[in-house]
DNA sequence: AAATATTTGCAACAACGTTTCTTTTTTTAT
DNA sequence: ATAAAAAAAGAAACGTTGTTGCAAATATTT
């Protein structure tokens, strides 16, 4: 069975034209979406409304997860770890190229312990990493 | 002579009502503010135009930073550090509350290395934890 | 293949942010 | 202290981003 289908599935989405074009976006990128690159790569074919769902209802199943952004444009990536419904664990740094613009994950740098002053609680830690990624330094 | 006065004079930004109150905000408040913020703590005295162009301003001259968020909205607060006009020198660590919602600077938490693979080259690094802050872990 | 459940598209709305232009305020120079 | 010059504020209009309610269309279940 097609392995965007098989994801849908397992996830107790039902498989529509709109899922599975939006899903197949972040199989083939290798960096982050924002609504916007989606909205492109897909040239209107489906309402700006659709597409705000099926991110939400991606984010929610753990299928993608959302990168922190200093300039209010919500990127979105797939999840390559065991990430499930209500439960994320995406520990690893983000990198926002500031050549390309792209921002990737780097699914094998691990997010650094921090340690903090013992009044306070951690619950997760974000990094984000700005700074030239790898094609981007080979030109 | 005030001190509001003094950084702003500092800072070559001609001294407006609107721009001393914002900076006693800053300088009132020990978290992050939003445009939201300011907006409910001015109660309407001055234009939405206007706080946008002032925050803008303050970060242009290294008054104030910006600090990643993952839900779309830009929190902004003092640098204490040595920032300068387009020189941003905030190495350190953000805690985003989930109990209070308040967005902190911890001025004494700095940020870790981050080690990546030489393809790489890393420019800055921000951190934001998510977690509870010392006042809602006293509760 | 029909019934049910889910999703889509549309319309309207609200929040957020920007741009242009005129008026007001601040600063500078006299 | 006052007039001229420079800078900022306010107002209006516009564009983008994101949400909600509802009717029509599409998937799923039986």
């Amino acid at each position: 069975m097609d392995s965007i289908v098989h994801i849908l599935k397992q996830n107790n989405l039902s498989v529509t034209e709109g899922r599975r074009k939006i899903l197949s976006l972040f199989l083939n990128s290798n960096g982050a979406l924002a609504h916007a690159d989606i909205e492109k790569n897909t040239d209107g074919h489906f309402d700006r409304v659709t597409v705000y769902r099926t991110l939400q209802s991606f984010v929610d199943k753990g299928i993608i997860h959302t990168i922190p952004t200093s300039d209010n444009s919500i990127k979105y990536a797939l999840c390559k770890n065991d990430c499930w419904e209500g439960h994320h664990h995406d520990h690893h740094v983000h990198l926002v190229c500031t050549r390309c613009g792209n921002t990737l994950c780097l699914d094998d740098v691990v997010t650094p312990t921090v340690k903090l002053p013992r009044e306070y609680t951690i619950q997760q830690v974000e990094v984000v990493v700005k700074g030239v990624c790898k094609s981007c330094n080979h030109l």
